[in-house]
DNA sequence: ATCATATATCCGGTTATCCGAATATATGAA
DNA sequence: TTCATATATTCGGATAACCGGATATATGAT
């Protein structure tokens, strides 16, 4: 009989929370790059547009992915809208990762 | 004109390269799961497709996507084939994100 | 009110991923 | 070699996410 000491039906629970909240916003390589560009300063859309060279509706499409993943936050100034990290701590995760991949490819065989 | 401070083509590199290997392997929740389970201890597929009631074959191509993307060895033992963590950072990673997720629901207003 | 700018949403069409049954492959035992 | 078990791969079909041009909405200035 299989075992395991973890308590799947709360880690299921909290893996699905934690999937559709970052793993879904993590989905395109431009919205972890956006998360940085935010990360480094509040940034508003055509400013994002601009640097990753993209068109606005498909910029704003993916910040609003990030919007409503809770990882980022708005703030209307004039006529712009302003995007901040809702927490920074996304990140230091996101580094960790970097961290992890750059180390693997050195280690290849 | 808009500026900034990071280096976006290095840093595009980077963030490609971690979003095939890490990103993509998150995609499906059932997916971290696995790595959980997998980072409690080494486990065959058979295991694992019974933890998770999961068919054989679905468990089978989820893992083939982890081992694929480098977060999860292969060791042959009889006639089962044990997968192992390549590295368990990911279980760090990992937790961070869920710890995230949880504070932020409970910030909920 | 009208215009210019900034942003968000809608649209259709395309592509990628997923699923699980069925099949193929690999190992060990008889 | 033949059989049983374990795992991997193939298959067609369904679903979900993507794209960017076009359009709608919102703000501020004249």
């Amino acid at each position: 009989m299989t075992k395991t000491g973890l308590n799947l039906p709360k880690l299921k629970e909290e893996t699905d929370l934690l999937h559709s909240r970052i793993c879904h916003a993590l989905r395109e390589p431009v919205r972890i790059m956006m998360l940085y560009l935010i990360g480094e300063q509040d940034r508003y859309v055509n400013e994002i547009a601009e640097l990753l060279e993209l068109p606005q509706s498909t910029t704003s499409r993916h910040l609003a992915v990030l919007r409503e993943r809770g990882l980022v936050n708005t703030e209307r100034r004039g006529t712009s809208v302003f995007y901040t990290l809702s927490n920074p701590h996304i990140i230091f995760i996101l580094d960790e990762m970097r961290q992890m991949t750059k180390q693997e490819s050195g280690n290849e065989e």
